[in-house]
DNA sequence: CATGAATGAGCCTTCATTCAT
DNA sequence: AATGAATGAAGGCTCATTCAT
């Protein structure tokens, strides 16, 4: 009973998120969300000021889902090595369950890179003291070698950008197999040593 | 007199390439482009079929450029790691004087998902001879772990891409410095084995 | 207990009259008189049709306030032009006190027209015979030139139409001054003859 | 051929002067415009900047033609009160042949009451010397009391106004011979004296 | 009985594309 | 051949009205 309004805007964001991941955010039409959604055109328009401002509200839900997936795992006790592996296990669960997200981030990209733009350098910024000490400390175990952070930590949000990127366009692939991978081969090369 | 139409044709591209990057496929106007290459709006369509025609054959045009690149340097003299060095150095060399092309590119691709997936795969499967080649002349001189030639090939790939787009993002930075950084730890990792 | 239906009846219909006064019909939003007669929209549903039910009822209601003024002030003692004078005067007081009244006339008369000009045939010919009385009395007093009642009548009502629309364009006028100034004229060129 | 963009505009303001008059701005759809101008939608927008421009081009379009008629009677020969009683008569001329338009400016004037107040006021000032002099000449012609010009002017105008509001309700009175009406009264009593 | 959240019909405006000059 | 004026399909958003609580 009173659970009816979340659920409603929890609806419209989930069939935002299907319809813009399908057919994009300038093809798709607000109607279509409507439908799917279950609602009438108007009552979005109660919940997101604009067309833009759904998108935006998609996005958004989701990342704060996956930050707080990463804060969750990241904290947990273990090696650095083996934390950061299961939170980016955790994430790749996540995606996979959630491929949409993605599409829908990958497909507008370029139309809000403003905004894009401005996540990633806040996400970069923000997580830098955080990110130093990781790295020292896995240094500090020999599993990742003796370069600057900053060199460390550009390469693995590229290889990271990367592989999501390519997992968005393959649809066979599941993301977590991929992420194994990466994490074997690092544990594998770093073992040698 | 003859040699008129080739140069409309380049100047609706390269003005199309850069209205596109600076305002993306569905927001720029087709007015605009045709102002900024000094034609009429109707010339436009005597050479394209439509808008989105124009935004492949811009996309179209570029990936030829960078392929021809790529055979004019991986098929000279040295060493496999080396060949692969230059040709990526030039590749980034001329990404960088083009940036526009990127911004496009990554733009546009969601809208384009399934002619970039097409592209994607065929990229991939067209070299995989070719591919296997260079990586195990690159394994015999030690210069890469022996893992299955199909993981390097998506490591790289997705490395690349990761690289690429975050390249796209920063205006400050250029992208052949990023290759040659990424050579270098390539070579002094490969070196210290 | 059974006097807050026509309460709330009439604090609708003032606060309509002030909306559709300052916003205009079209413009005015429901919500925005419900709000300000402090009632729920639905309410409003349940006193009248529709919003235009509602500014017809507006109209309705004034226009019967000004009649019953009319009809105890024509009927007093006294000369013609003095009974003709103080019911104008009393008339224009009450559209000074609300002004809001004339406003909406005036502002809605044209998406009303087939409504205003029924009222307007209807006024002229039910008062046909007490008009000509009227008029009769006031030329045997001399008030007034020998003229075809229906020529008179027009004219006063085209003269009362102008005065009461110029009115409501300036708000620093007052309409009893204004009436007050006809009287005026209109006694002192009689008594001159 | 070149007088075929004036000849579409003149097309649309004509349309758009029919439909407004019939089913008020608000109501009326810019496509029925369209359709009865013979042209496409899209053509009104080249033309003007929204419908609003154009209801205000149409009613500034007759406000000019009825000041160049105003212009070209006021100036000519005669005594005051003939030339006068031309202009006045040519007006209703216009009026009645463009009956339309009334209907607009009644209809519309609530919608867009700043903007005939300005309208308003601007005709009174701009002209008040004009009168001015005009009052005085007749004046001394004994053709009018001897009563302050701003008391004059204001009591013709609004008796003017009234005229016309009456005639635009009535559909088969024609405004020609009302103002001839009005005349004869005004000569005939002035005659007396 | 009063309410306000939900609805969907309706409309202005834009812009890719065409065609007469 | 090149142009740009003309077009009309399409879509985001508003608001009068209804109905479940």
């Amino acid at each position: 009973m009173n659970d009816q309004k979340p659920e409603r805007r929890k609806r419209i964001l989930l069939a935002a998120r299907e319809v813009f991941a399908n057919e994009g955010f300038r093809t798709a039409e607000v109607k279509t969300i409507a439908t799917r959604a279950g609602v009438g055109k108007a009552t979005i328009y109660k919940h997101f000021d604009s067309k833009e401002d759904l998108l935006l509200s998609v996005v958004k839900a989701d990342l704060q889902a996956i930050r707080d997936i990463a804060l969750t795992n990241l904290v947990g006790a273990g090696h650095p090595l083996e934390r950061l592996k299961s939170t980016s296990l955790a994430i790749a669960d996540y995606l996979d369950q959630n491929r949409n997200f993605s599409m829908v981030l990958i497909r507008e990209a370029g139309e809000f890179m403003p905004e894009i733009q401005r996540l990633h350098e806040d996400v970069v910024s923000a997580n830098q003291a955080f990110a130093d000490a990781f790295f020292d400390a896995m240094k500090s175990e020999g599993v990742l070698p003796d370069i600057p952070n900053q060199i460390l930590l550009n390469l693995l949000m590229n290889l990271t950008i990367g592989t999501v990127y390519s997992w968005t366009l393959n649809k066979e692939q599941d993301l977590r197999s991929q992420v194994q991978q990466l994490f074997d081969l690092w544990i594998k090369g770093t073992a040698k040593t």
